[in-house]
DNA sequence: ATAAATGTACTGTGATCACATATATAAGAT
DNA sequence: ATCTTATATATGTGATCACAGTACATTTAT
């Protein structure tokens, strides 16, 4: 029978579609901090009407991941040095506690996917030109295949609303930082990067070795090596 | 003139206050799991459309502290053992470190702040009739005043999810509770929530000496034995 | 008497209109 | 030329209507 092959199309709501596609626009570093988006606008944008980029972007408010300025104009958070520190001080408890919770409970699916992913940033990473945007996005993925396997969901949620509120720093710094230095100071950036995220080596390795205070250790030096690397790239806002 | 005289009456939007109505009544649990609500029936009760009530609910959805059924009805989440033995976990580890973040920040504001409160608990504790509602507030109020001394705003509003989730447990278990159980057991009852509850004893004066382990410490024991007490009382769903 | 069909009263979702307000543009006066 | 004022444009918010479902009771046919 066809009915037991066609997926249910169960389709979600508008709202939600919208949801998923600001979210993934703004942890992909689409949208620069301080950029405003109009209902109108994006609705057009979007080809829907403006009811279900409404909902959407209320609760991407609620989620802080947007902010509604003076006059009510919804735009994409800065954020200043403090506040990052914040996130980043509770990122290393919070995604250090899940990894702690995940390393008892990893089986041969999530070893298989993690060193995929693992894989796939290493080779990217020996590119000429690495792909900053995609590296995020292997990062991204690797870091939460580690905390899917803690078996969470609760967690996961409040983790990634962390993430969706650093998201566009993360890549907004890559890509203004391209433009904004020349080009041996490009290359001085990349070195960092590259340096800065190829920790991920000992953090995999420590997960499948199943030691878990190692992992733990090696994901906090990952978080705060790479807070420190934008912090000094100066790209946050020094006002508090 | 008029005009500087009258409060400026900035009214905030129609949504954020039905959202935060809906909060109010979720966290004291005058809503029980599994109570359904319709976006018509609240607007009618609150005197608004169902513009502002649709927002509320959708957000409330978005931080799970409510959830839509099959049919797209909007109901107060159950919760089942495991979760509920989840978001103890994630509370005791996020908790504990708001505790520890928050000792170093401690001023007499804060510990006067706390000991009102403690004062306030221990006074309903004495009572022949302890109001258990009263007593949920006051524990919510002198658990948050400690951790808003931390001074990280972002991880207050991790907390808050956290809360809202288990706010209905928490209330419901109590009302429910004195219907349940014969006048005997009742006292019993009690008797047990005093025992649990009275552990804020310990953790009060630990946060008032600046003894951070030994905050986290009791902080921890509170929290763990209240969720044991919930637990083996019974009201949450067993099936997974 | 039982079961199938139908109707009715709900549900949330999305579109569209009305409104108050803020920002920018342009016109006017000094 | 510069500051003020007025108009126009665009903004988010709230109300209302239309629609596609669902749950349940009533009715109808077997």
């Amino acid at each position: 029978m066809i009915h037991e092959l066609v997926t249910p199309l169960q389709r979600q709501t508008l709202s939600g579609d919208v949801y998923e596609q600001l979210k993934e626009l703004l942890m992909s570093g689409r949208m620069m901090p301080g950029q405003q988006l109009s209902l109108r606008s994006t609705a057009d944008a979007l080809k829907v009407s403006v009811m279900p980029v409404r909902e959407a972007t209320q609760r991407l408010v609620a989620e802080k991941a947007l902010e509604i300025g003076p006059g009510r104009v919804i735009r994409v958070p800065m954020m200043t040095v403090s506040q990052f520190r914040e996130i980043t001080s509770i990122r290393a408890n919070l995604e250090g506690f899940a990894t702690e919770q995940a390393c008892p409970r990893m089986n041969e699916r999530h070893l298989d996917e993690i060193e995929t992913l693992n894989a796939a940033f290493n080779d990217e990473l020996g590119q000429d030109n690495p792909d900053g945007t995609r590296l995020i996005s292997i990062n991204k993925d690797l870091h939460f295949a580690i905390y899917r396997a803690s078996e969470m969901p609760m967690l996961l949620q409040l983790i990634e609303i962390l993430w969706l509120r650093i998201g566009p720093i993360l890549n907004y710094d890559l890509r203004s930082g391209s433009k904004r230095l020349e080009a041996r100071a490009i290359s001085d950036h990349h070195t960092r990067l590259v340096k800065t995220l190829s920790h991920h080596g000992k953090f995999v390795k420590a997960i499948k070795t199943g030691d878990m205070e190692g992992a733990k250790a090696a994901l906090k030096n990952d978080i705060e090596n790479a807070a420190e690397f934008i912090i000094s790239s100066g790209t946050l806002v020094i006002s508090d």
